[in-house]
Formats: C-alpha cells, sequence, structure tokens
DNA sequence: TTGTATGCGTTATCAC
DNA sequence: GTGATAACGCATACAA
C-alpha cells in the first residue's frame, strides 16, 4: 500500500506538495499537480486515516451508540428498530456532504456496552448518544472526553446538548383527541420499555392527561416496540375479559402488532376497541433528529466551548382509522 | 486530552509498561499493573485510535458501503432501507464481540457515491460492499488495495469474495407453487430496481420458470423496492383492466404497498387478485448474509491471500394468505 | 511555488 | 519486569 512518499517520488516532489494538492491548496503549480495526480492514480493512493488523523488530531469520524431491542428475533417485524435506523439514515444523509464519517454500534443496557461505547471514544471526533445507554454521571465524563450529543434523552437535561421529540404535546393532543373528538373512557396505554426516556415520557404524559379528566386508564401494559409485543399485549387484554375502548400504543410498531393480533381474534379495529400509535415517531421528526444532532455534534466538535443547548421538536398528530376516524 | 505519557507520568511508568497494562500484557507486576490502572482511571485516558492505527498498522475499522433507495421520503413506509438495516445489524452483532468497529456510508448509484467510498477505504481495514454500487472492474481495483467482500453482488463473480442469497432457487419454489399450486396462469411480476443485482436475478428466474410452463407473464412492471412503488404499480395495473392472477414481487415491501393498494380500490386479496413477495428476502437469510459477510470479511484480513470464494445462502419460501393459501 | 523538518500518540524492538 | 527509542504516514510551520 503506497504511501506520501511513493507518490512524492514518482512525481519527483517533496512530500509536502503532495499533500497540498491533495487538499486541493491553489498555490501548487498546474503542472506539478498534474504529474501529481497522475502519480496518485497511477498507485491507487489513497492518504491513510490514521496517520491523517494523528496530525490533523481530527479524525472525522463521529460515531453513534444507540440501543438495540429485541435482537434475536427471526422477523424484522419482531423488531423494533425503525427509530433506530432512521437516525442512523438521518444522520448519515448530513455527513454524507462532509468529510466526516459514521461509525456505530449498537448494543443492550449493560456494562458491556458502556464499556463498549467508552473505549470507541477513542476512534472518534465526537459522539451521537440515543436514549439512555448510560447512567447520566457517566455520560457526562464522557462529554468531558468528547464532544456529545444526546438524541431522546431523559427530558430536563441542561448541562449536555440533546435533541429530542416533544412527546408531552404529541400525547396531549392524542389524548385529547380520544377523550374529546371520541368521548372514550376506558382508555388502555401499550406503553414502552423503561429504558427508554421517549417512552417514560409519553406514558407519564398521557397518565396525566387521563388524570386531568373523568377517563380512567386501564391498564396500562408494556412492550419493548416491537410488532411482536403489541400483539402480546393485545392477547393479554383479550385475556382479561372486557376490552378498553381504546388503546393507546408508545411507538407504531406495536400498534400494528396489537391491530393484528385483535383481528386474528376476530375483534375489528376500531369497531370494537380503537387503536392508536401515541406519537408518529416513524414520521418526519426521526430524521429531524438525526439531522439536528449530526449538525450540532459537528457545530460542538468546531468549538467545544458552545453553551449546551436542548432543542425540542415538535411532534404532529396523525388522525388514522384505528382510533375510530372515518378514513381520509 | 490525556496520553500515554501522562499516565506514565502519573504512575512514574515508561510508556511502553502503559502500553503494556492496557493491552493486558501478563509480565507486568500487579503492583505496577496496580499503579497504572489508577493513573488511567484518574486521568479518564482512552488510547487514541488513529495513533493505535498508524503504529499497529490496523485500524480495528470495518466498513460498510449500500445503495440507500428512496432518500427523499417522508415516511418510512416509502424507504426500501430494510435490507441494508438488516445488514447493517447483523454486521454490528458479529463485530460487537470484537475490537473491530462499524463505519458506514450509505449513496445512490453515481461516480460521487462511488469516490466517496474510494476515499472512505483509507479509513478501513476492509470494506463490506452491498449490491452493485461500483462498475466490477472499480471493484477489483478496490479490492487489491483494501480487503473486500461483495454482499449480494452480481452472481457469477470469481475473483472476489461474496456473499449471496440463492434468489433463483427461491423464485423457481415460488413458481412452482403459484403454477403447480394454485394453478394460476396470468401472472405479473412486479420488479426491483436495475441497480440491484438481487432484483434482476429474480426477475431473470421468474421468467425463465414461466417460460418452461404454459402460463404467461403479463405485465412485468419494475419499482424500487419501496411500498410506495408497490403501490403505485398496483395502480398502474387497476387502470389496465384485467388483473392478473397472481402478482409476485420482488420483495416485501413493494407486495405490502401492492397489497394495500388492491384492497383500497376494493380489490380482495387474495379473491380477486393473490399477491406474494418473490423471496422472503427479509427473513433470516439476511441476518445470515450481514453475518457472513463479516466473519469472512475478517478472515480476508488476517490473511489476505485466501483464495476468492462465493457463498450463497438458502431461501426459504413462506406460504403466507396473500397468494391463495388458506391461513395457517 | 516548493522543500525541509518536526510532531502527532502508540506500539514494538531492543536492551537492561 | 521495565525502559529507551525508532518507526508508523501524514500535515504543517518555517525556510528557501
Amino acid at each position: 500500500m503506497s504511501t506520501v512518499y511513493d507518490v512524492a517520488d514518482l512525481a519527483g516532489v517533496s512530500t509536502a506538495t503532495v499533500s497540498r494538492v491533495i487538499h486541493g491548496s491553489p498555490l501548487v503549480h498546474p503542472d506539478t499537480q498534474q504529474r501529481v495526480r497522475r502519480a496518485i492514480d497511477e498507485l491507487g493512493f489513497v492518504p491513510d486515516g490514521s496517520a491523517q488523523g494523528l496530525s490533523r488530531r481530527r479524525k472525522d469520524i463521529i460515531g453513534l451508540a444507540a440501543l438495540e431491542r429485541g435482537t434475536d428475533e427471526i422477523d424484522i417485524e419482531q423488531a423494533g428498530q425503525l427509530f433506530v435506523d432512521e437516525v442512523v439514515h438521518a444522520v448519515e444523509s448530513v455527513l454524507r456532504g462532509t468529510e466526516c464519517s459514521l461509525l456505530l454500534t449498537f448494543g443492550q443496557t449493560g456494562e458491556p456496552f458502556q464499556r463498549r461505547v467508552w473505549s470507541l471514544s477513542g476512534k472518534v471526533d465526537g459522539l451521537l448518544v440515543a436514549e439512555e445507554i448510560m447512567p447520566a454521571s457517566r455520560l457526562r465524563s464522557l462529554a468531558k472526553r468528547i464532544p456529545v450529543v444526546i438524541i431522546a434523552g431523559r427530558p430536563g437535561e441542561r448541562e449536555l446538548d440533546m435533541v429530542a421529540v416533544d412527546n408531552a404535546a404529541g400525547i396531549r393532543a392524542l389524548a385529547a383527541h380520544l377523550l374529546g373528538g371520541h368521548g372514550y373512557r376506558r382508555l388502555c396505554f401499550l406503553a414502552g420499555p423503561a429504558d427508554s426516556p421517549d417512552a417514560q415520557e409519553r406514558l407519564a404524559a398521557f397518565r396525566q392527561a387521563i388524570a386531568g379528566s373523568d377517563a380512567h386508564l386501564a391498564p396500562v401494559l408494556s412492550g419493548d416496540f416491537s410488532a411482536a409485543s403489541g400483539a402480546a399485549a393485545a392477547r393479554a387484554l383479550l385475556g382479561r375479559g372486557t376490552l378498553p375502548e381504546a388503546v393507546a400504543c408508545a411507538n407504531d410498531q406495536m400498534a400494528i402488532g396489537a391491530m393484528r393480533e385483535f383481528q386474528r381474534a376476530g375483534i375489528t379495529v376500531p369497531g370494537d376497541v380503537a387503536v392508536t400509535p401515541a406519537v408518529t415517531t416513524v414520521n418526519q421528526p426521526l430524521r429531524d433528529l438525526g439531522r439536528k444532532a449530526a449538525a450540532r455534534l459537528r457545530a460542538r466538535i468546531d468549538d467545544r466551548g458552545l453553551p449546551p443547548r436542548t432543542e425540542i421538536l415538535p411532534t404532529h398528530l396523525v388522525i388514522r382509522a384505528s382510533c375510530g376516524c372515518p378514513v381520509r
């Protein structure tokens, strides 16, 4: 594998000039430039990332660490990955226009994953951290070492950069719709996993909305954001005898799973029971989330003195037939 | 940000010893080890990846380059990303147990993406290349520079490592089922994009299967693997007057989109028209694809002299109600 | 416009 | 067991 030295030799110039050509410095004679370019092509030279990183004190790599849920599953429908996948694509699409690349790592909550993320911090210029992959204290130590931006973290973060979705508002809109619009009174909430700040916030907001009404919450179930867990919850409800009038789910995947299970049991949706995802997490907000986070991280890498800021993205309530509204 | 020197100073040892401790060398005195570890913790030291990469001549990063389809879409349902996402997760899950990390980049077919992948090769130890992101000749040049494993590439590759799915067999099974099992004779094939070797192979195999029967193919439509394109194809069929007896789709997403569109138009599936994904690409094979590819790449990185090998993974025909079979 | 020389943070090869 | 020290491949400040 060839180096700048090889290129320099072949082109009959110094390595400094090679470097200049590589980076498109304007103060290189056109002829020299040609010679160098030719040499580069001939040798198939590509600058070594490690050497560049070492020399320029910047690796042009940013990391993304996210929770992976329900890994061993066979079927895509079982997996609740859409969140991270969307974020990954969004982040990558931002980086695509730059020199920067995306390094990613997934894992289950726990010490091993935290260690992995920690040591990964040596390979990147900055880190995007999705959801609650480690305790706040540890995250702060990490952020002292290297720029960190939190995606969909615990609300109320003040010391670190964060980009999140306005879950509370979304849920309030949904609750208002179910209670005021449809007049439902017996509601079930199918919550997400405990290690998802988003999920917890949605549940809390829904509880609060119900508390302020004459409706009641019965019961609260929880899943892991996968369609399979939504189906399991539906089965649990079927086993209890009377169904609630509506089931609000913490994400789309679980709603899909629940609906399918109800239908399989001969229950019509929304005839016998309304089923609705809580927030349209699968829509534009996720792409935005990734995009904003990536932009913010790059900004902080360039200027580590930036004051920490939290960006809350608006949510849109999407009315679907499954909640009992007429189609279209 | 602290370095080995800082750690060495604080612990009162040489950098060599620090390095030994970091890598768990057994020939360090336990006491020394303690002192060094303490210093590391105190300073929050993490070895710099670039420096390590430069010194050890290996970056412990592998790259994954894949096509991204239908990027600008708003809704997840519009996107046909499931293929790459599954592969990403599979690859990552292999790497998770190692020192190695995953660097990824997506792009649309074209020169800019090819250049990006080429220059990215300086940042990684090896590259996983999904589908047809560049001409075979260029890919070979790349593979001369750095280990490359192709995922789902063009069948017949002999010079490079490749891991692919046995599309032809899957399609043959499907065709046999539709023709022999159901007795359908007027079939439509909803093909995938031209830049997907997988898609092309499926279409070719289906054509061949039909050619060897008394059925006929009318017509062949094509989409981009997204549900939206499946729906569009369904609309196109609806506009033509008589529907085929069955529509075989190159992937699940398009089948879903088509089914939904038919149902919306009051056409029952499979009553009026059967709709079926061609191969269960969304099932286990994809995880396997990623896993095998990652394993193979790591093997080649360790020994670049390995003879090129192509692994063809078996496909499973999954019978679903949408093709006209009774449920369960 | 071009070349020289040094530093970047680690690892590894020697000595001790 | 441990410590000097020379690479590793590139960028850049400084000279020319």
